[in-house]
DNA sequence: GGCATAGATGAATCACAAT
DNA sequence: CATTGTGATTCATCTATGC
């Protein structure tokens, strides 16, 4: 709808995160990835419910107030990121068990549609000291469409490919951000008290973009979502409200380099491919008409038509609807069901023959 | 103080678990185990690709008409839960994405205090047979004190002692209940759609109770709580509405063995071999996108794409599919096939950078 | 009996384009 | 917007069957 125009693509805001996001179009983003602020720091952002100014060192705070403060100011922000988030878009949130039940709630109670819950396990997570719990070894990122009917981006091809060609699962075993890829400052210090392992955000690009699209990261920090989408060849929109850290940020993306179109690409899932209708292996000899085919245990056999339809017995149809009804199943997918013999009598599913006809082969 | 003397212990109570919960003395029981309704809300029914059907949770009990509704159900049973509580007691609640994010603010607004949050990883979960999401493999485990200054048991160093004497993580890693443990009707039907794995309680009652302490759950179940907690020496009370679930419990509490307190803690966690797969390198920069690799002859090069797949001219899949496919080879192993070039222009195989991020390395 | 292969199954919010 | 037809999609583990 033209509102792309708007939207200050490639950049880093400054100031007051919902503020920022007010001033984005609407659905105009792809993804989002936040990293919300939480524990006592928060106390000196926020307000409370009755809109006054927190001051930092007030003890007479309670539990009540803390809480319901976070609260509003947790659906404040997901309102406006629910606003210029695309209908097919996703939002990733990520917390540890202080906050991330406030934010699940807030999602669901604002829309959105949990996909997953994923679990960051640190390979190298700080021990507990004291000996009191177990060692706190996650944080949870909750993924979420916009709404239950949103026809999200998921590319299943992607994540079970970087899974040894299994599905990838909802727990993922990822290190701490240290050594040279920490920032620090002069005197050696670290920048960002909870700066992301690059290799977290890669994750969670490649599951749910394509290149070229957008993604915003409303609490940016030192810039790690939009290092690691400018390197995918994604665009991106940083807010940060810290100086210091978005002057860090700002650097650190000045030395990125997006990867090649092709290497960026992801293979496309089959589903992504063009069509090839049986049809096609009809006209083009490979199935002529006449041929009988087979189910895998020979225990039907069906004959192609002219018209590439399939006849067995008294059912003719699609190879999908003949294999739906020899099998009395609801539903067949006749690529995978039928195949043809070969010369020495061995049986080919007829699936593979789709590739013989499709481009670059 | 004496109200020892009211609880019904060692006991299943029949019916609603809210009216049983009234009917408890205050400040009574040491732990809690809650494993209450998911509201999964299943819409439509689900088929594997074989087309068999996936026998889902359907069940009345598991179904409420909006999170309203769940949410005042569930602020009801914690309610009584925390009241029964002692107040050096903790509490545990499971849940998965759909629910335990209104458990856990739950907990949070009644007041309750959470220690940890625990992933119980299934080694064995149910894949996601439409491609759609990531594989849901774990459930979340809150574990919480009756408040913010109780002073709780935590049993770290039997805790430790389980873990290979390394602290106990807030990953769990722990199969299904399948097999001869998961109990079954005289038609071979499972006898609860939920059962949970002994190990599960088991790591739980270690935890945070002592022998001869109490450990309730207001939802038994087929009584998974109360038989490991026997079998460890604790005492029990389990409420169950459902008559048949409180009869498989009672038959089942009646065939376990009290063990001694040694051997309890004779049986280790799970032991894990983690996998590194080829995309582990690839994200963490090990092996950037873009990379190079070549075979130990330089007869065939390839380039890694974001998705941790290799291209080489119009062959395209995982390091093992292109290292099959260019040697014409039924298979091949890529993490000894491929190598990638050092500074100096020398090979390396990629099996070496594998091994560096293996643990103890 | 032993071994190989096939079948079953687990807390699941599980399509989408063309018409 | 509703309907229809194509066709994409599974991992670890335990049990049953067959040779």
């Amino acid at each position: 709808m033209g509102t792309g125009l708007d939207l200050p693509l490639d950049s880093v805001l400054r100031g007051d995160c919902i503020e920022s996001l007010k001033r984005l179009p609407p659905a105009s983003v792809h993804a989002i990835f936040a990293d919300p602020p939480y524990n006592l720091q928060l106390k000196t952002e926020l307000r409370r419910p009755d809109d006054s100014l927190v001051d930092g060192v007030d003890d007479a705070w309670d539990r009540f107030d803390d809480l319901a403060t976070y609260d509003r100011f947790t659906r404040e922000w997901l309102t406006e990121c629910r606003r210029v988030l695309r209908r097919d878009g996703t939002i990733w949130v990520m917390g540890s068990y202080h906050n991330v039940f406030r934010l699940g709630v807030a999602l669901q109670d604002l829309g959105f549609w949990i996909l997953n819950d994923v679990v960051w396990r640190k390979s190298n997570p700080m021990p507990n000291f004291r000996g009191r719990r177990f060692t706190n070894a996650h944080e949870t990122l909750i993924w979420a469409a916009r709404g239950e009917e949103s026809r999200y981006r998921f590319n299943y091809a992607a994540m079970k490919s970087m899974n040894d060609d299994k599905q990838m699962r909802s727990d993922w075993l990822i290190p701490l951000c240290t050594g040279n890829e920490r920032l620090r400052g002069p005197d050696g210090t670290k920048l960002h008290p909870t700066q992301k392992p690059e290799a977290l955000l890669h994750r969670v690009i490649l599951a749910c973009t394509a290149p070229g699209e957008v993604v915003l990261d409303p609490f940016l920090g030192t810039g790690t979502t939009a290092a690691v989408a400018k390197r995918l060849g994604r665009r991106f929109i940083g807010l940060e409200r810290d100086p210091g850290y978005a002057d860090a940020a700002e650097a650190r993306l000045a030395t990125i380099e997006p990867l090649s179109e092709s290497v960026a690409l992801a293979l496309p899932a089959k589903r992504e491919q063009p069509r090839i209708p049986f049809g096609a292996l009809v006209e083009r000899g490979l199935v002529p008409p006449g041929t009988k085919l087979w189910d895998r245990h020979r225990r039907w056999q069906a004959e192609v038509g002219v018209d590439a339809t399939l006849r067995c017995g008294r059912v003719a149809g699609s190879i999908h609807q003949v294999g739906a009804a020899v099998q009395e199943a609801p539903s067949c997918n006749g690529w995978t069901f039928w195949h043809i013999e070969r010369r020495d009598g061995t049986l080919r599913v007829i699936d593979e023959l789709r590739a013989e006809l499709a481009p670059g082969s």
